[in-house]
DNA sequence: AATGAATGAGGATTCATTCAT
DNA sequence: TATGAATGAATCCTCATTCAT
C-alpha cells in the first residue's frame, strides 16, 4: 500500500549519470566564479578544469566555449544577486530602507567580484533576461521610492542601474585598502537622489 | 671665448643623436598615447611600433617593459589633465562652477581612453607624483568650494577623486550609445556633495 | 515436439538482446556509410554515433576503433557495388557493354562517396577480400573482352583497379562544378584500352 | 675611376638582416615542402618549424596562417613544375614527344608529393595564377599536337589537366609497390587520347 | 643607437577513446 | 549491454621580450 506511486527504489542508470554531469557541471561553474572573481575574465580556461576537479573535455562538453562560460557565471551571479535583492526589498517596508540597503548588499557582495564589475565595461548585463530582471528590481524600488515622494521625480531605473555599476568600480578599487570608503560615495550619490534636490536632471 | 657661439660646422653626432632619440620617444609616446586610448592596455606592442614608426628594438631600448610605456604614457595624460584643469580652475571665479567645470572638462575628455579607465581599475593613479598633483588640484578645488559653504564640511579630496573614477566608467560604458547619460549622474553626485545636505558621512 | 512453434511467451532476453545488438550495429553501419561519403574520414566520431542515435559506448563496443568502423562500412560498400557489378554484367550480353556498363554505374555510384574515394590512396581496397571479390569481378568482365578481342591483349586486372580509382578522383573533383565531364576521361581511357590500339604496354 | 658607381663596400645592415629573413623564409619553404610532401597537409606546424630550425614566432611572422604556407608551398612547386615543363617542351622538337615527356616528369615528380596530390581534391591548382600557367602549357603542348594531327581534335586543356590529377593519385598510390604500374595507365591513356580514336568525345 | 626578425611559453579548442553507472 | 559523460594529449595561433646586424 505504501509503496503505491513510489518511484522504483534503486533510480535509474541514466537519471545517476546526469546527476553526476549536473555535480560537475556544477563544480564547474562554482569553480568558474570563484576564478573569475579573484582574477578576472582573462584566466586561463586550465586552472577552472584544475579548480574544478575536471578534464578540459568535460569542461568544453559542458561549455562550448569560454564565453559561454563566463556569460553562464555572470548570469547566475546577476539572477541570484537581483533574486536575492528582490525577496530583501520586499521584506522593507521603509521604500528608502529597502533602496538603500540594496545598494549596500549589492556592493557589498561584487566587491570581489573582478570579472563581474568587468563585465560593466562592455554591455549593461551578461543577457537580456538580466537585464529585464535588472530593469524590474530596479523599477519596483524606484517606483516605492517615489510613490512616497522621497527620490527627485525625473530619476530612471537606467540611472539607478548607472550608479551600481559606477560604485562596483570604486568598490572593486578600494576594497583591499579602504575597505570603507565606498559607502561615502554611496551616501554622496543617494543624497544627489532625494527629492531634497529639485532641479531637474538633464535630458539623457 | 674663442669657441663662444661657434656653432660646430659638423654638428657634434651625439647631439644629434640625442635629438634623434629624444624624437623617437615622442613619437612612441605619442603613438602609444593614441593606441592605448582607443583600444585599451592590452592592445599588441607591435601596433605601437607599427604607429610611432619605430623599430621594436627601439621602443624597447625607451621603455624597458610595455608596463613602463602605458606607466609613462598614463603619466603624461594624467599631468597634463591635472595641469590644464589647473590653470582652468584658477582662472574661473567662482568656487562651484570651477569644481563643475573641472568635472566637465575631465570626463568629456576621459570619455574616450580606455586605458586611462582601465587603470583606475588597479590603482589611484599611475604614479605617486600624479597623486600627489591631484591631491593638490583637487585640494585646491574643493577648499574653495568648503571655504564658500559650498559642499558638504566632511567632503575630502579622496571623495572627490573615487567621483571621477566612477563616473569615468559610466562616460566610457555610455559614451557610444547614451553620450550625454553621464551627465545626469554627475549632477546627482555634484547635488549630493552640497552643504544642502547636512548629515555627515560615514567615516571611511 | 511440444515446444515446437511455441513463441515463448516472454521472449529470451538473449535473443532479444541479440536483435537489440544487431539492430544498432546495423544503425552505426548505416550512418557511418552516410555520414563518411558526405565528409570523408575525418567525421567527428560523434556524428556519427548522432546520427545512428546509439551512444559512443555501443559505437564502440562494435568497432574498437573508428578505423575499425571505417573499415567496416567500405568493405560492405566495396562489397555490394561488386555484388551489384556482377549481376550486371552477367545479365549483358555484350562484353564491351558489360565493361562499360560497369565503369559507368561505377563511377555514378561513388562520385558522391568521399571516403570511398579517399580510400583509395592508402590501399587498393579496404580488406583482401574486396580485392578478391574486385579481381573476380574485373577478371570476369576483362576476360570477356579479351576472348571477343576487343581490348589490346596485355590489358590486366590490375589496369582496371587502378583505372577505376583515377576516374573516382576525376568524378569527385568535377562533380559538382562540371557533372560531366568525367565521362570524356572514361570514354578516351576505355578508347585507349580497345584492341584497336596494338602496341604493348610497359611491363609494370 | 674604378670606384665610380660602386655601392658602399659594407654592406648596410637592412640587407644583412634581409638575407637572413630571406634564408629564414627560404629554409621555412623549403622543410614545409618536404614535410608536406612526406606526410600531407595535416602535419604539425611544430614539425615544420622544427625541421627549419625556427621557431613557431618565425614561421608565423612569414606565413601568418598555416594554410598560407601550403599555399606558398604549392603555388611554389607548382610554377616550379610548370616552368621546367614549358622548356622542356620548348626544347623537343616532336610535338607527341613534347607531350609524353610532360606527362612522363609531371608524375614522376609529383609521385611522392602527398600535400599536392591532396591538393587537386579541393581545388584545381593552389591559385588561379598557377591555373593560368597550368593552362598556358597545356594549351600549348595540346595545340602542337592538334595541329601536327596527333590528337582527337575535341580534346581540351581540362582534359589533360584532369587527366594529370587522376593519374598523379595512381602514381602516389602505387609508388611503393608498383613504382613502374602507372605508366601502363599512362599509355592507355595516352592512346585513348590519340588522333587515331575518332569518335567524338561527350560534351562534358 | 636603430631596426625588425626571432623566440617560445602560453592560451583556446578538438576529438579518439575509456569508463562509471 | 547501452549510455554518454569524462579524459587529456594534440593542434593552431599570439604576443611580450630579446638579440644579431
Amino acid at each position: 500500500m505504501t509503496d503505491v506511486d513510489q518511484p522504483a527504489s534503486p533510480p535509474p542508470a541514466r537519471r545517476a549519470r546526469r546527476a553526476d554531469a549536473e555535480r560537475n557541471r556544477h563544480a564547474i561553474i562554482e569553480a568558474a566564479s570563484a576564478v573569475f572573481a579573484e582574477q578576472g575574465a582573462t584566466v586561463d580556461v586550465r586552472e577552472i578544469a584544475r579548480r574544478s576537479s575536471v578534464g578540459m573535455g568535460t569542461l568544453y562538453r559542458h561549455f562550448p566555449t569560454k564565453d559561454d562560460l563566463l556569460v553562464t557565471v555572470l548570469e547566475q551571479e546577476f539572477t541570484s544577486w537581483l533574486t536575492n535583492a528582490l525577496q530583501t526589498a520586499a521584506a522593507t517596508e521603509d521604500p528608502w530602507q529597502a533602496l538603500t540597503g540594496f545598494f549596500e548588499e549589492t556592493l557589498t557582495h561584487q566587491a570581489c567580484n573582478r570579472a563581474l564589475v568587468e563585465s560593466y565595461a562592455t554591455q549593461d548585463g551578461p543577457s537580456p533576461e538580466c537585464a529585464q530582471l535588472r530593469e524590474s528590481v530596479l523599477g519596483e524600488l524606484l517606483d516605492r521610492c517615489l510613490d512616497a515622494g522621497l527620490l527627485r521625480s525625473d530619476v530612471t531605473t537606467a540611472d539607478l542601474a548607472l550608479l551600481i555599476m559606477s560604485l562596483s568600480h570604486v568598490v572593486q578599487a578600494t576594497g583591499e585598502s579602504h575597505p570603507a570608503q565606498w559607502r561615502r560615495l554611496l551616501r554622496i550619490s543617494l543624497d544627489g537622489l532625494s527629492s531634497r534636490n529639485t532641479e531637474a536632471l538633464p535630458e539623457s
